[in-house]
DNA sequence: AATACGATTGTCT
DNA sequence: GACAATCGTATTC
């Protein structure tokens, strides 16, 4: 399976009230306090679970969490929004949590493609109650693979 | 040990 | 637009 990037937010870490490791590291978060480039899944309202990239020095914390997906390749389901590319994945935590998301022998690898988007929107982020002004959310603009819609037109 | 809630989504009105 | 589903964590007792 493969699909293109299409929306994803930004968290800033201890300074970020929205952020799951802005009250220090714990067992659940210790994958955003790790080395760069490695997968952080969470579990989330009893059902979802989201994928996010470590992104900081180790030591630090910070991570972008994937949105939403433009499918390319063996994909029948929907991957717009965090919780259901991980369905369409079947990304698990217990599978996938803190796997080397630039390694080729993962299972989950991110590649650069070498696209480069001169229509990137950014707006405040989906779905949290602290900091909700800040622009953190980048997402392709009239891409109909973003989520927060609704497939009816 | 008990409780409250969340980086979501699907269904109903 | 409102709310239910459903459970791992963090927080509180």
């Amino acid at each position: 399976m493969a699909g293109r990037i299409v929306e994803v937010e930004a968290y800033f870490g201890e300074s970020d009230p929205s952020s799951h490791s802005y009250s220090g590291k714990t067992a659940r978060n210790a994958v955003l306090f790790g080395p760069p480039g490695h997968a952080y899944v969470y579990f989330i309202y009893g059902m979802y679970y989201c994928l996010n990239v470590s992104c900081e020095p180790e030591g630090r914390a910070g991570g972008v969490l994937f949105r939403a997906l433009e499918p390319i390749r063996g994909l029948e389901l929907s991957t717009s929004g965090p919780g259901r590319l991980c369905k369409a994945f079947g990304i698990t935590r217990d599978r996938d949590n803190g796997v080397d998301l630039t390694s080729p022998r993962s299972d989950l690898q991110i590649r650069d493609d070498g696209y480069v988007a001169d229509d990137i929107l950014i707006t405040p982020r989906i779905g949290i109650t602290k900091d909700t002004a800040r622009p953190a959310r980048f997402l392709l603009a009239g891409n109909p693979y973003v989520s927060g819609k609704r497939s009816s037109s």
